[in-house]
DNA sequence: AATGAATGAGAATTCATTCAT
DNA sequence: AATGAATGAATTCTCATTCAT
């Protein structure tokens, strides 16, 4: 897969695999536990109870940690799209939809604590930049998808800039969902359905009058 | 509570507080040109013209350079509320007012370059928490208080989780104002307001759906 | 002076040049204990009783040392070629000459330990392969200047040719100079100069016969 | 004595000689390419196209491999010697031995690209000190022969320093054999013989003269 | 007060060597 | 025997902070 291409050697045996996942894995909570930019090779090996030589063995700098965790949040999310998309056979309502997709991101967000400091951090180096655009693209792919169900010839361009507003809706309000009171945390949860449903919603309406004005004319 | 708690000595001198500010505006300059993480005091001092050693006088540490530029911004921010909120005396409808306080955002997240790298960094030490405690807190705060004239007799916890969720959409949004094409970016800054608008409607309508029932009741 | 042109800051204050020169001091001298590879900064640092950081205040990295030192030898190996040169003024027989010559070479090589660790060593890096070029040309073009005030008249080319072999010869002999029984060294000092002269002389010889022959033509 | 000393089991097996052989190969090549000091182990045993683990059956260490490669090079001198000092029976002219010679040489040094990178290395460890040590010698002791056969009589000691200053004329003018140009590396090829020549010549004229002088005593 | 040289802990990365499979 | 994953000491270089002048 893709990802691999930023492995430095491809792991041959299931062992290998299994090393550069928990290298990940750790990777994630290292990233979780301090930020992106304190993290440290050396911290990220010893979470992973294995060497700093192994580390390299498999990558070969901490972008490409990144980069690699990157590709699996991408892959995960992808999963959760999927599952909202696919329900999608049944002709659900928006507001269930969104419920569905606010529910998947929210628990995304809390399986993989370690995202948002990754997809907050402000990129440096190129190899960074690109990777946080990958992570970017895919939720607002994703977004333009959906939307494109439920408001059918809306323009490329509206969709565009729909999605954008969209993704970044979530965005800002993900990291509200690591609240530990759980009342609080269901509270907000129903109130970013709420906001997003209320954004799309305007949405709709704006694109109906639109068309029916274009019809009178 | 002053902005010079963190300063290690105030400056009682008119050349001193300019020293100070001169260390902030480069400090934010830098901030905004290789990111938090990246900026070094060293770069800090010498973009102020000044040496590292007079910037160690003024400030403990590095922390303490962030926390007096967030005071500074958090003041400044204070202005952009302040003329939002005093346009009120003339019952603006909350699309017009909506308006002014995204467009007032905007204008300062503009006009501050280094804001948003300070203000979506990940804070490593206690220090930095508290700091962006502070900023996030002047947000919401206001945003708060802004619900509290659209909406009043919200109960404080409902006013509390509203604002929560408006002021980290608008975080979310902020970003986006960088745009550099400028269509697009009036483009954006219309959407930013439609959402938040509509979801600030949404709870307009919830609100007068309970009270009407409870009146029923 | 160009060699500045390698550090990263150029000392402003009499301390700041003695530090760079103790700086250049030690590393000839870990140069000429270890070897080029095998020296490490820290080495260098420690042996010029000076912080790594300190170190990298003025050298931007290993490389820039060694091309400062190089700079530095240049400048002194100069002066060895120039002392002989002037002597010329006098017209001395070129045994004489030679036999000043190679005394310079060798007392500059026995005073300036690690100069032979850096002229012999295999340059990596780009940086490495100019400086050690610069290195050479300067024996190359000095050896130029010298043979064409032995043997006028001669082409550019085989001037050119026979400096290279004859700068080449010296390179083979002068780590010779390095023996410890001053007998032994004294009688290597000679030979050196034989095996010099001899080489020059046949190169006189050839270019008469040459030139008597095309006269003869 | 035997080489076979620095390994770490003699290899009884032609299989087993064969990867050795086959190892020394890749070594002599990496060494060519990029340095003795760049040159890693594992870079050595992808070139040898076996792993690492079996480079490590075959020697002990780094320093190891180089010994052995360098017995393989000696052995392959002594060859070279060897042929000249067969012609000898012939009683051919010094002129046209040192041609032989210094063809037989720069052939060697081209046909074995690596041997350069490792004859001018500066050794670090003491079984390095001794491999180069032993290189050296075989230049030396072979260079001693051959002097004793054109001039006869002359005293161990002279004949020891004249060698000593002959074989490292060699060892300066050989590197520039590997110049491309083909014309100039046959006019350099031409100089070399030359020099030694013009030196053997000196070194003949001198005992001459000596031996003269003793009998007019 | 101002300056900027000096410090050194700490970070990323490499590579000779070992060892489990 | 062969493999190549694993190890970690050692290296280069950075940067927050101190301190002599």
């Amino acid at each position: 897969m893709s990802r691999h291409s930023t492995l430095r050697r491809a792991p041959q045996q299931k062992r290998g695999q299994q090393r550069v996942d928990r290298i990940l894995d750790a990777a994630a909570q290292v990233f979780a536990d301090v930020g992106y930019e304190a993290a440290t090779t050396n911290a990220i090996a010893a979470q992973a109870q294995t060497s700093i030589g192994s580390l390299y063995q498999f990558f070969p700098n901490k972008d490409a940690i990144v980069s690699a965790l990157v590709a699996r949040y991408v892959d995960q999310l992808r999963t959760v799209y999927d599952s909202v998309l696919e329900d999608q056979a049944e002709e659900l309502s928006l507001e269930i939809t969104i419920g569905r997709l606010v529910d998947g991101l929210i628990d995304f967000h809390l399986t993989h604590t370690g995202f948002m400091a990754i997809f907050t951090r402000s990129p440096v180096s190129e190899q960074a930049k690109a990777t946080a655009e990958e992570l970017a693209y895919e939720n607002h792919a994703r977004g333009e998808q959906l939307l494109g169900m439920f408001v059918p010839n809306l323009p490329d361009k509206k969709r565009h800039l729909y999605a954008l507003i969209a993704s970044h809706i979530v965005k800002g309000l993900m990291p509200l969902s690591d609240i530990q009171d759980e009342h609080f945390r269901a509270a907000v949860a129903n109130e970013i359905k709420v906001a997003l449903l209320a954004y799309l919603e305007s949405i709709r309406e704006r694109f109906n009058e639109d068309t029916t004005s274009d019809q009178q004319e």
